[in-house]
DNA sequence: ATTATCTATAGATCTATAGATAATGC
DNA sequence: ATTATCTATAGATCTATAGATAATGC
């Protein structure tokens, strides 16, 4: 009880935050896999048993580091302004645009969770599962932007045509992000402005057929 | 001078295979930096001065084991074949439900040098840039097929439409392995014929509209 | 007393090589 | 002689812990 008004000497939570950033810069480069405890401590400058004082071992270690860095990564992200009037294709021009010059002013949280992803050893770490999660929670904020864009009356007529236009927006922008760490000299910001034309076609094209899908009774 | 005619025994090109394998397959779970020699040399059953009597070292194993797993990945790509008369977004669509099903039965080679492209220390293993150039030559390959599909005058018309098309192509469709590894359970033959659909609007839209493109002139 | 850090270390794992041994092909 | 494999090992790196030391807060 009261354990957190003992106030942890400033010190140390200064060298947890260390910690945490010395991982998370080395698993930027090496993966889950590669990031080994030793070359933590050297590069935060503490040595190893500090770490085992902070951190139960590894998995826990990554745990954390997907938390703190995804708090940090979260704040990154651009306030979505409604911006009544506009066209829909502008806004989602814009918000994509937006997005993929995010991925490539700061693409390390989302450049872990995917080597995370790739990675797959029988016992998953905890890392992974939190990062699948967060993956998970964006995809779902992305279908009520959808659900914004296409207004209540066509979300009630068709179910899933905002979880399919978001699963669309997130592979087309997780490609794109892939795409910016591959080194392919491609026009990004091009590319997002062809997406959000395409995803407009799509939006109208379903809206101007029948909700024929089979699978459209949730 | 004829080296290759004193015929090295049978036994020593199935060990070189086995290491071979053995490397994929870690590689395939733990990444490049999480693949020593000693796991694969516990995998294959040979001593780790084996793997160095076969391979200069790790580099040199990874970029072999690039190359082998690529050809055997080339092999599985289903033909292409035209079909003359099918509507262009029957033909995209086929295609595209084809590359994901192909993903989705066989991710290794893919996955594999996707976690290449995502790790990226300061030194970068020859297999990286290996990679790298085999994906450049896929969406050379997907352009020129791009490039059939809207017909030279188009081409000639339009000399970056391809180029986009095939950026956009290839963008998606890793999108949507990232989607399959990430374990979500989309309807990924479902998403693959709305990439068809987007992108065939893509098409016919860049050519109702006059090439104001700046960047038109290669 | 609590919190944080340090030194020291056991034991595992890993890289890379030296050098012995075996098998094959002339 | 050539090709392939093995045993053995030096030395590096790594994980995880024990236990001493220091600093802080009552």
């Amino acid at each position: 009880m009261g354990r957190k008004t003992d106030r942890a000497s400033a010190q140390g939570e200064q060298s947890r935050r260390r910690i945490l950033e010395a991982t998370f810069e080395i698993a930027n480069e090496l993966g889950y896999e590669g990031t080994s405890i030793a070359k933590v401590s050297e590069r935060c400058g503490l040595p190893a048993s500090s770490v085992y004082w902070h951190f139960r071992n590894k998995d826990d270690l990554f745990a954390e580091v997907i938390q703190h860095s995804f708090d940090a990564w979260l704040a990154t992200l651009p306030r979505w302004e409604p911006e009544p009037g506009t066209p829909r294709r502008e806004l989602l021009a814009a918000r994509l645009r937006a997005t993929v010059a995010g991925y490539a002013s700061s693409p390390e949280f989302w450049r872990l969770g995917l080597m995370l992803t790739l990675e797959h050893k029988l016992d998953e770490p905890t890392a992974r599962a939190r990062f699948r999660q967060i993956r998970r929670d964006m995809i779902a904020r992305v279908e009520r932007w959808w659900q914004h864009l296409l207004g209540p009356d066509v979300v009630a007529a068709r179910p899933h045509l905002a979880t399919q236009l978001a699963q669309f927006t997130m592979a087309a922008t997780d490609g794109l992000f892939i795409a910016s760490q591959a080194g392919d000299d491609w026009d990004l910001p091009a590319l997002a402005g062809l997406l959000a034309a395409g995803l407009d076609h799509l939006a109208t094209d379903a809206l101007a057929r029948p909700p024929a899908d089979p699978e459209d009774h949730p």
